[in-house]
DNA sequence: CATATGACGACAA
DNA sequence: ATTGTCGCCATAT
């Protein structure tokens, strides 16, 4: 495993772990706000390589369509549901209302945490 | 180096 | 609203 991959996911894990209870993000606004452009596939692949007992509360990251991208019936898909909705998100005929749970940062998020987003140069 | 694949996303029919 | 295409980008073969 490359290094930058690492440090990659790093971030990606760091972002999804501010989504704050009771919301949840896309993937690829995951990838924008880790400071990877049009890496929504790459938020994927972070994620389906999440470290054994890690806290990433990886449920909260659904499609931006609004449906889990899991294949429906799996184990990780019910646990997802179970875990949404444990957190007052709806979840109606397998999709969630994006317009009202999704994940708004304000600046002072951003700011929060800036060394993921920017470069680490500045 | 060429292809195929995938926990994606945007857009056209 | 549903379905199909194409674009993206790191990995795997």
């Amino acid at each position: 495993m490359k290094a930058a991959t690492e440090k990659r996911n790093e971030r990606i894990w760091a972002t999804i772990c501010d989504i704050p209870e009771g919301s949840v993000a896309s993937y690829g606004q995951i990838a924008e706000i880790a400071g990877i452009p049009r890496g929504a596939r790459q938020v994927g692949y972070a994620l389906r390589h999440l470290p054994k007992g890690s806290k990433v509360p990886w449920y909260r990251v659904i499609q931006a369509s609004g449906n889990i991208a899991l294949k429906v019936g799996t184990r990780a898909f019910n646990e997802q549901c179970k875990r949404l909705m444990m957190e007052d998100v709806a979840i109606l005929n397998g999709r969630i209302d994006m317009k009202k749970y999704r994940w708004q940062p304000d600046l002072d998020e951003l700011l929060w945490k800036p060394s993921a987003a920017w470069d680490d140069d500045e």
